[in-house]
DNA sequence: CCATGTGTATCAATACAACAATACACATGG
DNA sequence: CCATGTGTATTGTTGTATTGATACACATGG
C-alpha cells in the first residue's frame, strides 16, 4: 500500500486520526488491503501528508485494537490475518448504515421527496 | 414552534450549538418554520433537553447572524423575514450535497456497487 | 555490532465545548 | 409602574480532545 491510497483533510471538523482509521476499515472490508499487507510507516504516512507522526501512530494503535490491524515486530503494521478477504455486501453495507440514517434525517427535515435526493446520488455513485 | 420540534444528542460527536444551528437551517430551509414564526426562548429549549441555556444562546447569534433568524426585542428570537417561505427543490438539495459527496466516496471505499446504497437509502426515506 | 528502520510512551501546548452563576438591557402586559 | 419575560455579556471552571516535540525500546539486516 502506498501512502498516498489515503485521503487526509486537515481542516476537516473531524480528527485527522478518525478519518485515517475510518478509512482504513473501509478499505479493509472493500478488499483494496488485504490481510498480511504492509501498511506504510507511521513516518512515511506523516511526511507525505504533512501531518505528525504521532497522529499516524494514534490512528494505527486504535485499529489495531479493534482488530483490523496487527503489530509486526520490526517490520511495521499489517492488515489483520483475521480479516477475511473483503466482507460480504451486507456488511460493508452495515457500515454506511449510520450515514444513510442521518441523511434521510437531514432529508427529512428539509421536506425533500425521495426521487431527487436517489437521482443526484445515483450519478455521484456513478463516477 | 415547540422545543420538542429540535433533536439534541448529547453524546453526539457534533457540538450541540452547531447541531441545533444546522438542524434550524433545514427546518427553514424545508419550510417546516415559517418566516416571522416565534421560536421557543433559551430557557425553554435548555430546560426542555437539559442543557446550558447559554449553549442554545450561542446557537441562536450564530443563526442570527447567518441571517437565519432575527432579534424581536422583548419577544425573542423568530425566523427572519428576508427567509422565504421554502427554498427551491434544487436549493434544498444543495444542502446536502456535502453529505451525498462523502458518502460516495464512502461508497467508493468500500467497493460498494450503486444499486443496493440506493436501494438501502430509498427505504430509509419512505419512512 | 550497529546503523536504520519500526511503533510509541510521555509530557506539553492549545483549543474547544459545555456548564454555572450572575448581572444587565430591553419590551411586554397586567 | 413593575413583575415577568426576552436574549446576552461576563467570568470562571471543568472536562475533553487534538496535535505536537522529544526521547525511548525494539527488531531488522548488513
Amino acid at each position: 500500500m502506498d501512502a498516498s491510497l489515503l485521503t487526509i483533510q486537515p481542516n476537516a471538523p473531524e480528527p485527522i486520526y478518525r478519518q485515517i482509521v475510518e478509512q482504513l476499515r473501509r478499505l479493509i472490508a472493500g478488499g483494496q488491503l488485504s490481510p498480511g499487507e504492509l501498511l506504510p510507516s507511521v513516518r512515511e504516512v506523516a511526511g507525505f501528508h504533512a501531518i505528525n507522526p504521532m497522529t499516524v501512530s494514534r490512528a494505527y494503535g486504535i485499529a489495531e485494537g479493534e482488530g483490523l490491524l496487527e503489530r509486526l515486530r520490526g517490520k511495521g503494521m499489517a492488515v489483520a490475518a483475521t480479516q477475511r478477504a473483503a466482507h460480504t455486501q451486507a456488511q460493508r453495507l452495515a457500515l454506511l448504515e449510520p450515514q444513510l440514517l442521518a441523511l434521510a434525517r437531514h432529508a427529512r427535515e428539509l421536506e425533500l421527496p425521495p426521487e431527487p435526493v436517489l437521482r443526484r446520488l445515483s450519478k455521484l455513485l456513478g463516477e
